[in-house]
DNA sequence: ACGGCTTAATTAATGTCGTCATTAAAATGG
DNA sequence: CCATTTTAATGACGACATTAATTAAGCCGT
């Protein structure tokens, strides 16, 4: 309810970020475009395109068909007005990677991080590193730089400078945000990385075009992002959409949270992979690492009762927290994304059943159920949007 | 993302309803304050209260206490600018109340509903016999009336006419807003009961001062209204919310939705009553109706050791409801309100000991959890705040 | 009771910005 | 090559908020 006060520049502010982010968007576009998508005059929208024009933000891109008549020219962000960084910190990797404004990857790099010693000291060295490595690499000066966008797997909590929660990790109130501010002066943004995923899936995956989604991120954890209104949704302290933890079957499975009978403790892969050991009677899943066994479980259920039924049940737990989601939050649309809602993705049809028998009718059949279309990545390309973000509210003024 | 377009007017329309709102939801106040809380300059604000006094909407209430100086007027809403109409659906009966704009009550009547033939039309004709009766008893001319807000415990898709989805009076997809506007041309804005107790308890009970909220109504069933970033949280067809039927116990009791293990299943008026039966190997419910069945339950607690024990459940999955709530919504507070959340009003700490026991520890710690201020009659005030807010949304123009 | 002081509200001058109406520019087609 | 059509740029106009200056309306001490 409370607004905040208008005046007549931010009429212009106002005007400059509706213009920036269309064309960013759903560019290329011509200003006659921009005048129909927008309501705007014809006059309002050359002045303020030329103002970005001057400034370098956009640039004109060729005449558009035309079947008599002037025709139009197109308009489209210049793709290195700036780069941008996103970075990926996952429970067993660092992932650095460098875009210019069209989203074009102009270099990576990953630094694996060791099971147990994740010091939070040695993840900010990595990303500082990662930063000089890419720019050095694509031989982008920092100045070009608008900013670094960090997505970290953990409840990340907004303030002056961001803290970390990561119970994976290890890490309870830790302040990452300085530790990498300490070592540069680049813009920083961080977020939670399933906020960032869903970010990504927004703005050019399965989200285009919703104005409500959730984006269930499954991995070896579950964490979830919810946009309302075309926008995250943070709640009070950033940490809302925390969906692993939600209760779905009452005093159940110890969760390594310390609660019990979370969603996590039923379809994360960790407790996926625990689960067909229990039904193995304790023999051990073979494969090295989650994602082999994972891939093992799948593999083996062409055949073994056993697998088929660990993976139904998980289809039936995952369905139904995909129903809370539905019930809670009335979605266009659910998002399945992260490596292990990947390698389920047979079970997709499953999931669908299952949260249509937990859901009211009327808000499941407005909500569509799919898979994410960005792969694993992401992570880092939706943190990398974080920089952008605030550059298109702002109109394109940077601070 | 999708900003609509400034011109100059909307830089007028949108300080009118930010100075409006504040009057109304925090006045009196001077101008001087108005200028400290929306940072528009003294010319802007005395500017545009003129306009507001000019057209009645404000008014001028005696000069504020000074020590020296002039001393500045207060302002607050005209109280007989108009008059609104709130309406209550209950499960029971049909409520019909009329406020003034300080939400003074004017004059209400109450209709019962039979339990079983709750005919939309049937309904449709109490409201509007309501609306009769009350404007005739406090003589207030159909033309004061800014309009009618009606909350209905159900599923409300709003659309050009909303559409009533409510199981337990037998209802699918009843086109209500149509039946009513049938019978008068007043503006009509319908919503789900917990949406509107939530809003009745975020202007003036519980939630003042909150950005996100979340306020849970349980009665026989139970629903929950959202509220972030100060406004309703709809989702894609407006049925966010449905606390009641998510699911809490992955495969456990069956729920009146048909779906198992639903929040509403263990925790509703009627479901705590017939687990009490229950764990009374089926004896009876001393009671006529389910209001005085809880109330005996909870006094039976203080000997019996079977009604404790019911309680104790009952606070138990309350909380792991809440915490799935704080958990996924991050409020600042939660807020239970309905009549049966009152009865049990009680087992708060127990309440508060469960959801502790099963939310993640930072967003636990940044809410807390208590009992609604507004009593039952808060679903008519909340629903009679619908006009007022499109109003307030509006800078006081009416259409 | 009467200046001096303080705070509130209004008036005047200035500047930003979008709209409407008009003009210039740049194509196609006979 | 000129008429037609569509796009882009100009200029007059009006809506509004801002800063600075004035006027209004109360206290307080002598």
């Amino acid at each position: 309810m409370e607004l905040a006060r208008a005046t007549n520049r931010s009429v212009r502010l106002r005007n400059r970020s509706a213009l920036l982010s269309r064309i960013f968007l759903d560019g290329p576009l011509t200003r006659q475009d921009l005048v129909r998508g927008t309501g705007l005059s014809q006059p309002a929208v050359s002045n303020v395109v030329g103002d970005l024009i001057d400034e370098g933000l956009v640039m004109e891109a060729g005449a558009a068909e035309s079947d008599g008549g002037r025709p139009s020219m197109m308009l489209r962000v210049a793709p290195r007005h700036a780069v941008v960084v996103g970075v990926d910190v996952g429970e067993t990797r660092v992932r650095v990677e460098l875009f210019d404004l069209t989203m074009t990857v102009l270099g990576s790099v990953e630094y694996p991080l060791e099971h147990n010693g994740t010091e939070p000291a040695t993840v900010a060295g990595h990303v500082l590193a990662g930063i000089d490595r890419v720019l050095a690499d694509s031989s982008v000066a920092r100045s070009e730089v608008l900013g670094v966008g960090v997505g970290v797997s953990g409840v990340v909590e907004q303030g002056t400078h961001a803290v970390v929660d990561a119970q994976t990790l290890g890490w309870h109130r830790v302040p990452l945000e300085r530790l990498i501010a300490e070592g540069t002066d680049l813009p920083l943004h961080l977020d939670n990385g399933a906020k960032t995923l869903g970010q990504a899936e927004m703005w050019f995956g399965a989200g285009r075009g919703a104005r409500h989604a959730v984006f269930a991120l499954v991995g070896s954890g579950v964490g979830a992002a919810v946009v309302t209104n075309g926008v995250t949704y943070r709640g009070a302290s950033s940490s809302a959409g925390e969906w692993g933890h939600t209760t779905l079957v009452y005093g159940g499975r110890p969760c390594r949270c310390g609660a019990r009978g979370c969603l996590e403790a039923y379809v994360g892969a960790e407790a996926v992979i625990d689960r067909y050991r229990e039904a193995r009677r304790g023999r051990p899943v073979p494969g090295d690492d989650e994602e082999s066994q994972l891939a093992a479980l799948v593999a083996a259920a062409e055949k073994s009762e056993t697998a088929r039924r660990v993976l139904d049940e998980t289809a039936g737990y995952l369905g139904a927290g995909v129903a809370n989601l539905i019930n809670l939050f009335n979605p266009e649309r659910v998002v399945l994304g992260g490596w292990a809602a990947m390698a389920l993705g047979g079970l997709l049809p499953a999931i669908r059943e299952a949260a249509g028998r937990q859901a009211l009718r009327a808000p499941y059949a407005q909500a569509t159920i799919e898979l994410g279309r960005l792969g694993v990545d992401a992570v880092a390309l939706g943190a990398a949007t974080l920089p952008i973000a605030r550059l298109l509210a702002n109109g394109g003024i940077r601070r």
